[in-house]
DNA sequence: TTAAACTTTCAAAAATAATTGAAAGTTTGT
DNA sequence: ACAAACTTTCAATTATTTTTGAAAGTTTAA
């Protein structure tokens, strides 16, 4: 396989798993474009690449920034706009986590500790509904502190969680 | 807030954030109904609370049977089939990761490793491709692994992990 | 074997999401 | 202040995904 067909590979690969898991597919696209790209790249580079029109570019670019995982550049005596992406994979896991949570987690934690506390009654269908969503709640939310702790002890983090542990 | 009312919200919402999460609506929303149900309902009943045609809801629950999170039950003396949602969250997180672990990641890695492995000439930019795309496996080889043994540990998961440490 | 009571399938329709492209907006240099 | 060189916005279009519903399939009981 020569690079110009690996690239592509790979570009068309993370599009379709961004797909997979609610992200649009230019989105998972330009950034995997970026991610591989040793210097920033423009938005006609990024169009004529991937074959895609200037808002879809520019949309997209925006809400990668917005993600904080892509990078706005400028080089000097050049007028227009260069993009890079966060590279280090860490870094980048961080961050899409603290977006997921943001935006998505804790509203769903907010409705489900509404419904989790109404009034049981007596009846064993109203006690069941209680009790599980009790439970998907606290399920959730530990979930949710686990990723936050594990991304900050970041790339060592057995090591630093055991000192943690110890003290 | 009433208990349908509260149930309502529930369903709605775990069904927006699947969407999210790139499962289909539906799919999420009998889940969620099953979830909360104590007792196993028929498609007749899941159709009609959900307002769903009964080819939706045939194909939705052979879907959630497939990732193995529901299951089809038989009640003596009725003809028709009931449903069940996999109800202990812990086993529910286990086959989520294990079902799209083996359906997207693996694949992906499969990938990722075939592109990382190309020859990278001299130029700057193939090497920075293949240095990239090696971290890339690397890593979410890595995070695959951890969703795994992490799920091993299931409910204790700390305090088990801290015994494998010491020993 | 027949028919009633179900479930599944799948082509067509509907709903949703992504994309385009041109007009409007912005920034920069002269 | 002007205009060139860009970027952003958004209504309309296109593509994709989901849903429907009726026909085909299956199972069970008599």
């Amino acid at each position: 396989m020569e690079f110009k067909e690996a690239k592509n590979k790979f570009v068309q690969t993370w599009g379709a798993l961004g797909s997979q898991w609610g992200i649009n597919k230019t989105m998972a696209q330009i950034h995997a474009l970026l991610m591989v790209s040793n210097e920033a790249v423009s938005m006609e580079d990024i169009m004529e690449e991937l074959q895609i029109s200037r808002g879809n570019a520019s949309m997209n670019l925006r809400a990668l920034m917005d993600w904080g995982i892509v990078y706005k550049e400028y080089k000097a005596g050049e007028r227009k706009e260069f993009f890079t992406a966060e590279k280090d994979l860490d870094e980048l896991a961080v961050k899409i986590s603290r977006e997921r949570s943001k935006r998505e987690i804790k509203p769903a934690l907010k409705i489900l500790k509404e419904v989790s506390t109404i009034e049981a009654k007596d009846s064993a269908e109203e006690q069941h509904f209680v009790d599980q969503t009790s439970k998907l709640y606290d399920f959730v939310l530990k979930a949710d502190n686990m990723l936050d702790k594990m991304t900050e002890f970041n790339d060592n983090w057995l090591g630093k969680l055991v000192m943690k542990i110890m003290k």
